[in-house]
DNA sequence: CCAAAAGTGTTATGTTTACACCCATGT
DNA sequence: ACATGGGTGTAAACATAACACTTTTGG
């Protein structure tokens, strides 16, 4: 038995991954400056193309490290681009994967094989990326945001722990809303979602700060 | 330029369609018969080989019509089967859908010129299926579950109303949990999730329910 | 001693839970 | 008249929303 129906096959995919960090309650992607063709020069997200015989998750992860020498890192899988026009070679999906990371904890490359730069940028302040690069990152960034409010997906952010003024400003950030910081502490404290340190930091004042970390023991859910 | 990578080449997809509806409060699925070879005679999801010049919600929608003769549905992507062996001819990706419909008002095709049967196939009482269509039913039947809590999904299924008991059922049976039938009541007619009509209709007791409809104004929220 | 952000408490309102009795129908 | 499921009410516990003052630090 065989294929004969050649619009069954010529089909290939990319992996594409936004790596996203927070810094003092700013959202920031890691961005890679390409130094190959095409858009040689340009900034683009990390990604590359499949390889027939390899898992979605693994090519995510190979191109990952491949680009930025970062590895260990959990990757989700958050949808499919599936533009018939991509590519001019050939027809390529594009799965899109985010990862979090804590960027004081993670070492990156700014040059390997192919690249010539990286960097993290503000997700308010993105430029001009290659192939359909922006398009892929606002609809990543908009699944962030719901998967910060409605998953512990933050956990993965702060090993270290927290302080509630900084997830308080994420929270409202990346909700557009404004939420009252007395009614914010109470419901994370009260619901368990947080657990008190003993340790102080000092994010944007003059007074230090507590210092939490999330409680692995609850399962996800909606917050706001 | 060309792709001289013979590993970025030689992919395809299929699309798999898992049609559901609600009867008397139990979840069913459309499953067809195939008559072509590979499983000839077998029991399978609604599923076909993408092209490469389609979407993949309209190779999702072009394969229902084709199996089933169903048309004008809305079909929710909801994941990738990416295992290597899918296909023995070519590396296939299955994207999957899932459909919810209302069984009294669709209408479908017994046979095509690739089915010899279709049936409602309730979800405790799957044959075995052709490919890895179990393992994809399986899956799709854990989504349907989450959005039928999370997202009012529904709505798709009872254009003509329903019976508080009726949905209770649903809900019940999905969640895997009891809900207090009175408290269950109070929140959606509280909350305004559904609305009054005037008429009644007898689900299972002698007793005629009165008929309900979801608000169509709401947003989706997590329910339970 | 002042500015800037961190921390705390109370009250009103809405939501959820637990629970028991009556109602309309078919047999 | 009775069995079966459908419909309703109330009180306690919990969660949310609105709101103002005190505390700790660096400069």
């Amino acid at each position: 038995m065989e294929l004969t129906n050649p619009l069954y096959k010529n089909m290939g995919a990319h992996v594409v991954d936004t790596i996203f960090t927070i810094d003092k309650g700013r959202i920031k992607v890691l961005l890679i400056k390409r130094n190959n063709e095409p858009y040689r020069g340009s900034w683009a997200l990390v990604s590359g193309a499949m390889y027939n015989n390899e898992l979605i998750e693994t090519a995510a992860l190979r191109e990952l490290k491949e680009k930025t020498n970062i590895s260990d890192i959990e990757l989700t899988f958050i949808g499919v681009d599936d533009d018939t026009d991509r590519s001019p070679l050939l027809r390529m999906f594009a799965f899109i994967h985010i990862g979090l990371v804590d960027f004081q904890n993670i070492k990156f490359l700014k040059e390997t094989e192919k690249t010539m730069d990286a960097d993290w940028f503000d997700i308010n302040d993105i430029p001009e990326l290659a192939y359909d690069h922006n398009k892929i990152l606002d609809y990543a960034i908009e699944k962030l945001k719901t998967m910060i409010n409605s998953s512990n997906i933050l956990k993965r952010i702060y090993p270290n722990g927290f302080t509630i003024p900084e997830i308080h400003k994420v929270y409202e950030s990346t909700l557009g809303v404004e939420i009252d910081r007395r009614n914010f502490r109470k419901k994370l404290l009260t619901q368990k979602i947080i657990l008190d340190t003993n340790e102080t930091i000092t994010f944007e004042g003059k007074k230090p700060a507590k210092k939490y970390i999330f409680n692995d023991e609850l399962p996800d859910k909606k917050l706001f």
